[in-house]
DNA sequence: GTCCTTTCCAACCGTTGGGTTGGGAGTATT
DNA sequence: AATACTCCCAACCCAACGGTTGGAAAGGAC
C-alpha cells in the first residue's frame, strides 16, 4: 500500500479528538485511538509526541474550527440573545470543543491561562466587542464586559458539562424551551436601564 | 492496636473525596486514597465495594452537606442576587462538590438523573421554591422557574470548572469583582418589568 | 539500481492499575 | 478458654497502560 502520511495525521487528530472528548486525559486510551484511526500506535508517538501533546493539539484545532465558525462582530454584540443562541447552537451541533475545555480545566487547572497567549487573545477580542457595544451604548455599562462574556457563556455551554444536574434542574425540557430562556435571560443581562425593583 | 471501623470509614471517605475532586473517576488511584487514608486497600473494597461505588457515596455525602448548608427558602427566593452569592460562596468555600459533579457530568452522561430521585427532589424543591416566588410576584414571569435557577446556577459556578477559561476570559478580575458582577446579573434576571429596548 | 530518508508495523517492555487472597489480630459470645 | 466473627494487612494477580524498538516496505535523488 502506498503511503499516506497526511491521511495518518488526520486519521489520528479525528479519532483522538473523539476520544479525549468521551474520556479526557486521564480516561483515554491511546490504544483506542489508533485502533479507531486503523493506525500503528507508534505512528501516533512519532507525529505527536505523547498522549498530552496530543490532547493539546487535538484542543487546538477545535478552537481554531471554533474562532473562525463563530466571530463575534460589533453588529452580534449589540445583539446578546442572538449572539448567546449562536454559542449554545455551536456547542450542541459541536459538542467536542466544550468538553475538552472541561476536561482541562478539571485535570488542568488555572495554571494553563498562563501558558496559551493566543487562546487569550481570542477572548480578550470577545471582550472587546462587548466594550465597545458599552461604548455605543448598545449594552449596559453597569456590568464589565469580561464578566458579562462570562455570564452569557456560563448559561449557553454549561449543560454540555453537567447534562445529569441539567436534566434534574429543568426536568424533560426540550431544547426549545433551552433555547427561549435563554435568550431571554440575554435580553434581560442585555437591557439598557436597571431597576431596584426589590421590596425591603 | 485496637479496632475502630467507624474511623476508617470515614478516612477512606475523607481521603476519597479529595482524590475524587482532584482527579475524577478515570484519574483516581484507589492506592492513593488508601494511603492517603492511612488504610489499606481492601478496607476500602470491603467497605465500599469497588472505586464507583465509592464515588457514589461520596458524591452522595456531599450533596447532603450542600442540601443543609444551602436551603432555597421562600425569603432568599425573593432576593435572587444574594441567593447567587450564597450559592457561589458555598461552593468557592468547599470546591469539592461541584467538581465532583462535573466529573460525573463529562465521564457518566445524562443517564445517570434516572437513577437518584433523591437528588432530582432535591433540585426540584429549589425549582418550587422559585416558582412560589414568581406566584407572589417576586420575581417575573417571563422565564421558567427551572430554566431561571438553570441560569443562576451556570453563572455562579462555571468557573470552578473551567478555571483556566475563567482567567482567559476575566483576566485576573479579582473574586470581588466577580462576585459584584453575578450579583448584576442576578438582579437584572430578577427584574420584574421587562423592555424590548433593542433597535430594530 | 544504489543509497538515503520517511512511513509504517508487530512485537515487546516495565510499570501500574483495580481488585483479591489467606491468614493473623482483636473482640464478643458462650 | 474455646468458638465465632469482624477488622485488618502484606503480598499477590494479571490485564491493560503509555511508550519503545528493530526492521521491513515505500519513495525520492542520483
Amino acid at each position: 500500500m502506498p503511503y499516506d502520511p497526511q491521511r495518518t495525521r488526520q486519521a489520528i487528530l479525528d479519532a483522538a479528538v473523539e476520544e479525549f472528548s468521551a474520556h479526557g486525559l486521564a480516561g483515554a486510551r491511546v490504544g483506542r485511538i489508533a485502533a479507531r484511526a486503523k493506525v500503528n500506535k507508534e505512528r501516533l508517538y512519532g507525529n505527536f509526541g505523547s498522549k498530552e501533546e496530543l490532547f493539546d493539539i487535538v484542543l487546538a484545532r477545535e478552537l481554531a474550527r471554533l474562532a473562525e465558525a463563530l466571530p463575534l462582530t460589533d453588529d452580534q454584540a449589540a445583539d446578546l440573545p442572538a449572539y448567546a443562541l449562536a454559542v449554545h447552537d455551536y456547542h450542541r451541533d459541536h459538542p467536542h470543543f466544550i468538553r475538552l475545555v472541561h476536561w482541562e480545566g478539571l485535570e488542568r487547572g488555572s495554571a494553563v491561562a498562563a501558558g496559551h497567549p493566543e487562546r487569550a487573545a481570542h477572548y480578550r477580542s470577545r471582550v472587546e466587542a462587548l466594550a465597545r457595544a458599552q461604548g455605543r451604548g448598545d449594552l449596559p455599562a453597569g456590568v464589565a464586559p469580561a464578566q458579562l462574556l462570562y455570564g452569557i457563556f456560563a448559561m449557553a455551554v454549561w449543560w454540555a458539562a453537567v447534562p445529569q444536574l441539567t436534566m434534574m434542574i429543568t426536568g424533560n425540557a426540550d431544547e426549545g424551551e433551552r433555547r427561549r430562556a435563554l435568550a431571554a435571560m440575554a435580553a434581560r443581562l442585555a437591557q439598557r436601564e436597571e431597576r431596584s425593583g426589590r421590596p425591603g
